[in-house]
RNA sequence: GUCCCCAUCGUCUAGCCCGGCCUAGGACACCUCCCUUUCACGGAGGAGACAGGGGUUCGAAUCCCCUUGGGGACGCCA
């Protein structure tokens, strides 16, 4: 049998750290089960029901969110309005068989309710009053709801593939609304509509949707359907072990790639966190694919660390190819420095993306070290920078200079001897010779080696960085 | 408030299901040292946890109960 998963998200903000996981947990055990089983399919359904608070930006940044992610899903994203007429025709079948029943209740009756019932210490709100009175009693006018008729007693079991076996009390539940009065269809109704015609066999989804799924037992039950498989993995919270929201801490998908993340790392750090394969840390996708499950998902919640996604980032920018961080890094100056950029920039990004990036945990930290290599002469200098150019600085540099543009081998080696001959003649140690050098080539007083960056830059532009810092302010 | 869930270093976690191999392992962060032209990277060390209390057992991080703490859900939102 083939493992649908989806991930339906609703279209009220961005694709946020949580919704990220929770998709990437459902690919995963798509693409795990088309790899290793009998074929997997991962879905994506947009559930914008509610239309007041649905938008096409936000649709779209799921889109982005998603594709920048690396999660593509399976056939077209499916509408969840677009197919309201679907969930209307399961509801009036329900009420045709008496499995539901219209409700009268004013919003004012239903507080009231809502307030008697937590006053005396009940969950169950709605009391049930339409449940079994005469529909001639219907006041005219009114527009009723279309309510289940849920069970009144015994209890709903959930054999949950994360969270063990769960189980409630039905008198907990109360008959949930299926059609609201305008006929639109509720949430719980579509979601359990839309999962069967899709055919999805697991819904891998948050803890906050676990008291939901005994509502939608109740339902598929009704409906005469089996109920999919249900994991519901624990919720990411913030640094304060609060869930996070929107309003907590949670960013969108492309706010971690404006800070410099690359999909990669994200993915493997939202994978490890509440999941584990014994003590692996750095897991590629393809191992993930191979690797992932639902046993050894962990059932309490984790923190968000912010600091950790950083050092993975670090990592997998290091073992990145270098001419796909050096496009990412062109991409960013551009947008930065729009005109200022040599025409070299691109061939000496490339060239020193081995110095460049085991100095940077994320692209844009990478970018900013990297600014001296795409910019124009002349180069502008920190004030820590001009400082090691003043006095003994600019005329140690001179000295260099003349050496320098002497020299037959422009390579990293051969420069690193030349300046260490150089420097043992003067009995000065090697520091002290490459900071001015520093100084000069970047502006700054912290960069990869000097030697690697004269042979990147060349020796023309070398010496040209050279004389601007000797000649200039 | 009611219901449901969770509980190992500061954080993410391994171990727990099938008690002994656990003087509890790894990773991030932190501290020290080494490497070193700066900063990093890398290397070697260090500090750091089974929430508490009862059981069960020869033996419990592992099984049971209670307490405490944390989280989630209680909509004609999704």
């Amino acid at each position: 049998m083939t493992v649908v998963t989806r991930f339906a998200p609703s279209p009220t903000g961005f694709l946020h750290i949580g919704g990220a996981r929770t998709a990437l947990y459902n690919w995963l055990f798509a693409k795990h089960h088309e790899r290793h089983g009998t074929g997997g399919k991962f879905y994506l359904r947009i559930e914008d029901t509610d239309r007041a608070r649905s938008t096409q930006e936000a649709v779209d940044a799921i889109y982005d969110g998603l594709q920048w992610l690396g999660l593509e899903w399976d056939g077209d994203a499916v509408s969840q309005f677009a197919r309201a007429d679907l969930h209307r025709a399961a509801a009036e079948r329900l009420l045709a068989e008496g499995k539901a029943y219209k409700c009268y209740c004013s919003p004012e009756e239903l507080t009231e309710m809502r307030e008697k019932a937590r006053a005396e210490g009940r969950k169950r709100m709605y009391d049930g009053t339409w449940r079994d009175r005469d529909p001639s009693d219907a006041p005219a006018g009114v527009d009723p709801v279309i309510r289940m008729k849920a069970p009144l007693e015994g209890e709903t079991v959930i054999e949950d593939r994360v969270q063990g076996r769960v189980t409630v009390a039905n008198e907990q539940l109360d008959d949930m609304v299926l059609l609201r009065a305008d006929g639109t269809p509720t949430y719980m109704l579509a979601v359990v509509v839309d999962d069967h015609d899709m055919g999805v066999t697991h819904v891998i989804r948050g803890d906050d949707h676990l008291t939901n799924a005994f509502r939608q037992t109740q339902l598929y039950l009704a409906l005469g359907w089996d109920a999919p498989v249900f994991a519901h993995i624990p919720l990411i919270h913030g640094p304060d072990g609060a869930k996070m929201s929107k309003r907590h801490g949670a960013l969108g998908a492309e706010a971690y790639r404006d800070m410099g993340f690359l999909p990669e790392a994200l993915r493997n750090y939202l994978l490890r966190l509440g999941w584990s394969h014994g003590d692996d840390e750095i897991i590629s996708t393809d191992q993930a694919i191979d690797w992932f499950n639902l046993e050894n998902i962990g059932k309490s919640a984790a923190r968000f660390d912010m600091t950790k996604l950083t050092s993975l980032n670090g990592t997998y920018i290091r073992e990145a190819d270098n001419g796909y961080l050096a496009d990412l890094v062109m991409n960013r100056l551009q947008a930065e420095q729009p005109g200022k950029l040599a025409k070299e920039a691109r061939d000496r990004l490339f060239k020193g993306m081995n110095g460049l990036k085991e100095r940077a945990k994320t692209i844009s930290e990478l970018s900013e070290n990297a600014i001296f290599y795409a910019l124009q002469r002349p180069i502008e200098k920190t004030e820590k920078a001009a400082t090691q150019l003043e006095g003994d600085g600019a005329d140690l540099l001179r000295e260099i200079r003349s050496v320098l543009s002497s020299t037959d081998t422009w390579t990293d080696e051969a420069l690193m001897a030349t300046a260490r001959e150089f420097a043992e003649a003067g009995g000065r140690k090697l520091g002290a010779v490459a900071q001015p050098i520093r100084a000069a080539l970047t502006g700054n007083t912290v960069s990869p080696s000097v030697f690697e960056i004269m042979d990147v830059l060349g020796r023309e532009e070398t010496l040209g960085r050279i004389d601007d810092a000797l000649t200039g302010p």
